[in-house]
DNA sequence: GCTATGTATGTTATAAGATAACATGTCAAG
DNA sequence: CTTGACATGTTATCTTATAACATACATAGC
């Protein structure tokens, strides 16, 4: 199997974050990528930022402002809310995160600099968190929307459900 | 024009809480359609319970449970936030309210009982709520999580832009 | 090298949203 | 009329998020 083929941090990948995959890679991949977007946007990966963006890529969930906070404080960084949620705020602006709604958390971008429309697949069951590529999704909203003379301008796909481990175990 | 065509709370009618309608009549009917589906499930829209979701109808947006709960209070009923989460949370069970998580905030399902994976399309300029027929929009999400091997049990659909009435004054 | 300017971080305080736990009240079946 | 299930009320607390201000740091111009 070709390495674009498991890796959800490459390129063209379907995001596979429920998959086995070499998280060491995906992540410093990801990384890689979000620091030369910045340099390339001339906005700064600071160490606090890129300190999250690394937690935040530790593994394919979500994580609160608090937990990222409580890492950071551990780490002698601030140990006051708006420390993490400036740090994310900037990752979310600038594409390199997402916020999570219907879990008050946030998720590292697989696909930092790709234009796309994300929808995540929250897994109920071991929490994990998948991007879906979700251009035809967009595209049937943007219709329906358009039905009504609505132009959407930014929207939120979450779905919760079972990840293809988690279907065995669970009903 | 046909009474179907333009009144939102009526069985087969395409959303159109952003066009202009008769409104009393829009609540009036969903809030009997949403009596007639407690009676048969047999379970008790209770005068909180009622209460709160008259106070949803009022208009096409989606109020905070704060807001709810002051609501409540000055009309003597309990003052405390269990008391709007509460009814909030049976009407949301029941399929007669929608929790919409961008805004922290509820609005009254206007089809209550039919079937209907929601999608709300959210004016930034009105406020104003509205549901869209979403059938095709949730088969793309299916579509695109059954790739990854995912199964969606539940979804929020959420898109933020401008209704019709409001694309006219704002960029 | 110095300094002005914008940007980033740190801290205090508080706002806003949500729930746990328990006490009291109501209603309808037995 | 009593018992059990469900609903409401209340207290307290927890979680999530932001406003406002103080301090530090990087870079561009002198």
């Amino acid at each position: 199997m070709a390495h674009s083929q498991h890796c959800p941090g490459c390129a063209t990948a379907p995001e596979v974050a429920f998959a086995r995959h070499d998280h060491a890679h995906c992540a410093s991949d990801v990384l890689a990528r979000a620091e030369a977007l910045a340099r390339a946007q001339s906005v700064r990966l600071t160490p606090v930022r890129r300190r999250v963006l690394e937690i935040l890529l530790e593994d394919h969930r979500a994580l609160g402002a608090y937990d990222v906070l409580q890492r950071l404080a551990a780490e002698g960084f601030g140990n006051q809310p708006p420390v993490a949620y400036r740090a994310l705020e900037f990752l979310v602006d600038q594409g390199l995160a997402h916020r999570i709604r219907r879990l008050n958390a946030f998720a590292a971008c697989m696909h930092p600099g790709e234009a796309h429309a994300p929808a995540f697949l929250i897994c109920r069951a071991c929490h994990s968190v998948a991007e879906a590529p979700a251009a035809p999704v967009r595209a049937a909203l943007d219709a329906a929307a358009a039905d009504l003379g609505f132009a959407v301008e930014r929207c939120n796909i979450e779905a919760l459900g079972l990840c293809p481990r988690c279907q065995g175990g669970q009903a």
